[in-house]
DNA sequence: CCGCATCCGTTTCGATACTG
DNA sequence: CAGTATCGAAACGGATGCGG
């Protein structure tokens, strides 16, 4: 089997001999979020034929980016899940996500917004450098279509920056939903919208694209976390 | 022509449809560290063909992260370099290597430890999250087989870590030394032996392989800034 | 249905040879 | 030096089949 290969001596070339293939980053970026059946993984990777996913899988588990595992809960079937290393690749798929916003433009009819990438987008969008100090609970309620996705953006307390207090976000249950500082209703076609220019804050807020509840100074590191005020021109 | 698209409306989905062939990332690699020209990347990058980077290199322009341009110093010729947007991808190269560290092994004939990866090496080895406070200029004088490597590895001044005053690492002329507070001078062989805990720090500098100069504090903070500590059995 | 495997036409890649 | 041209090999995309 005679596998293409990078042949240098390069850390970035290695790690491309790895997830440098066609679809792997894909998978990665959906596995990122739960793990997922490998129906699951074929609905979201639309345009993959069916045995390349297999193919991949198997790859990635020789790789050990991903273990196969039988579940019982909620239901008995076999899911793929990322391994720690499959896991580092978050920040390069962050990085990823970064530089792929200015090419996004708008969803389409045959390229909609889907409700599975909108936690890794919020993500990405944020803009962790620049935190402001103190915690801060951002609740998403964003409203996909079909779908309403609920996600807690959260820094966890403390005076530091340390790199294990990273803010995270990750999809809220019902019963154990956190006490929120600010609550993001709309879409996050309303979130782009604003990011890219075409309308503000106000703008969205009256023809009813995105609604934000909250105090004051966390409506303030919202904006600012997110880059919601008018560029300046 | 019918380019190899993922049509789905995500950043990273998007991002891959501009940097996602093969080589790609590779060639900006390269070009992140000086414009090159056509011959000097056909040399770097081992095992492409020779036509293939043509094609490349005008689709990166179509993308629009690479200009070719004419220059008249220090000889007159045509060199390819990245644009604003290519830039942009370096963020996207660090954690890539960062991923592929632990995949790169040692050097060996075949794949031997080339200098021109050295400046990409030390960024990706740096821990720059946890950058102690102060200023601290690392001058690094890498022996890389025939060609001797001389970097400077800079903090500049500031009380914060803003995000535009990032640790930067550059190629260092003779007439525009900085001073340093640090100088390394052994192989970067010697530094990957060390992070992988194969020698400790005082072995490689018995063994000729790493040594460091420099105040008590300085050292310190390089030890911490390159994980060249004996990790924790 | 779910989880693949097989088949086949098309696209991309790698190696080498060749040209202005 | 800076690319083109050519051609066989590998990878990909799409459809279809098939056992559990």
């Amino acid at each position: 089997m005679p596998k293409r290969d990078y042949k240098q001596f390069c850390p970035t070339a290695r790690a491309l001999n790895v997830v440098g293939e066609r679809w792997t980053l894909l998978i990665v970026r959906d596995l990122l979020i739960a793990p997922r059946r490998y129906s699951d993984l074929r609905r979201s990777l639309t345009g993959m034929a069916s045995n390349l996913l297999a193919v991949r899988l198997t790859e990635m588990e020789d790789a050990d980016l991903v273990v196969k595992k039988h579940i019982e809960e909620p239901s008995p079937r076999d899911v793929y899940a990322l391994t720690d290393r499959g896991r580092a690749l978050e920040p390069v798929l962050l990085e990823l996500a970064r530089f792929g916003f200015p090419l996004l433009g708008m969803p389409t009819d045959e390229q909609p917004m889907m409700a599975e990438r909108v936690p890794l987008g919020l993500r990405a969008m944020m803009h962790e450098p620049e935190l402001p100090a103190g915690r801060l609970v951002i609740r998403f309620a964003l409203d996909e279509g079909d779908q309403l996705v609920t996600i807690a953006a959260q820094r966890p307390r403390g005076q530091r920056l340390l790199p294990t207090e990273r803010v995270t976000v990750a999809a809220v249950e019902d019963h154990d939903r956190p006490e929120s500082d600010v609550v993001v209703r709309g879409s996050m076609a309303g979130l782009l919208w604003i990011r890219e220019g075409i309308i503000d804050l106000d703008a969205a807020n009256e023809q009813g694209l995105l609604s934000l509840e909250g105090s004051e100074d966390a409506l303030t590191a919202l904006r600012f976390l997110y880059r919601l005020d008018a560029p300046a021109a």
